[in-house]
DNA sequence: CGGTCCGGTAACTGTCTGGTTACCAAATGG
DNA sequence: CCATTTGGTAACCAGACAGTTACCGGACCG
């Protein structure tokens, strides 16, 4: 990004057209989008968005970046030192579950990313700072619980790691074809209650010595 | 569909078209996907897309009821009822983690299905009995587990089967972002039994009494 | 207070893409 | 063997879409 100092209220068009995009993207995929749309959500004009971003791929690009550094700053909010390992491993499952159904557009994001084999993620500067914070906090706690003797050992912390994000991210990307299926609504606040216990439960069953 | 009786080769250039679809729609999802490059991959013709199938939309739901009609065929192939309920439940996690794998493709369709909010899922005739047997033989399983004092109680079959695949689905189909983030192969033979020996210590470890 | 520069607008274009139409060839069956 | 049906081809079209160009107005600075 080209951050020559700033600009006064073309800052703030620039976050209009990537709130804008976030939309858009999560909503109909990169090559569903549309740049007019976009523009017109903004409240802008196309000219501004590729005065911005230069093309649709490099404002795809922009939206990743700010989803992931989004969800890096909430967090590090999170605060597992103080707690019993336990506590802290539910807090962790807790979180993942409930910043993924907070932002249902990461998901869809980070899905179709996917589909294009992560060729844009991997294009991009911020790649390192993508190990997310919560696996540096999960090894922690994986430690402490191990050493008091409440986790059982031999647990690899990737593998683990990969497990939380998958029991609230497959939850939340499949939501809609889950509860077509199922006949239920999933993301009512009783419904992800019900699946936050489980997900806690499933996990910390799992770490049992 | 029209299934009056059948036809001789049409047959085949419908299939191939579907698998031509298949390809296509999962590379680069519904609005990405383009009927020409369909047609020259099915070595058919536009022409034979649109009166096989009404329009791409249309395609799209066929090559969706396909896969589900695929997944569904190769599950009942699962026999559980002969094994103990341990050897069954890490039958049927294996199970579900090698077929995502086999068939990322189904992952694909999957993702996009949901990003369009199941709008087409929703329009399939098929529907009620995409309940999967897997779900069927997991309750079962559950429950003589739960008789043999093997398993513990109180577990909601529901939410563990969307655990199960959870665990398998979501390491496949974020493979690229999750190995661009990892530096790791995610797919190779040694990297899978891995994954599958941790999702079978995650779920049986859960349902210890 | 006037000029210049920057954020913004609107109309335009070349290309791509889903869908169609006019045409053909090879079976099939009488 | 001829006629009719059916699977297949290729050229075409209208609309949509990413990206551009020509132009404007107000803020900021001298």
């Amino acid at each position: 990004m080209a951050e020559t100092t700033l600009s006064p209220r073309a800052a703030a068009t620039r976050q209009r057209i990537l709130d804008a995009a976030l939309v858009e993207f999560a909503a109909n995929g990169l090559a569903g989008a549309r740049v007019d749309e976009i523009a017109a959500r903004a409240d802008a004009n196309k000219r501004m968005i590729y005065a911005h971003f230069g093309s649709k791929e490099e404002l795809w690009l922009a939206v990743l970046e700010t989803a992931y550094a989004q969800k890096r700053c909430e967090e590090h909010a999170l605060e597992t030192v103080n707690l019993s390992p336990e506590a802290a491993m539910r807090a962790l499952v807790r979180f993942n579950l409930r910043y993924t159904a907070a932002h249902p557009e990461f998901v869809a994001l980070l899905n179709q990313e996917n589909i294009h084999r992560a060729a844009y993620l991997k294009r991009s500067a911020e790649v390192p700072a993508l190990y997310s914070p919560l696996l540096a906090a999960l090894g922690a706690v994986l430690e402490r619980g191990q050493a008091a003797g409440v986790f059982r050992s031999g647990v690899d912390a990737m593998q683990l790691y990969v497990s939380i994000l998958a029991l609230g991210h497959f939850y939340i990307a499949n939501r809609h074809t889950l509860s077509t299926i199922f006949g239920a609504a999933l993301t009512t606040e009783a419904a992800l209650a019900a699946r936050e216990a489980h997900c806690e439960a499933v996990v910390l069953g799992y770490l049992r010595p």
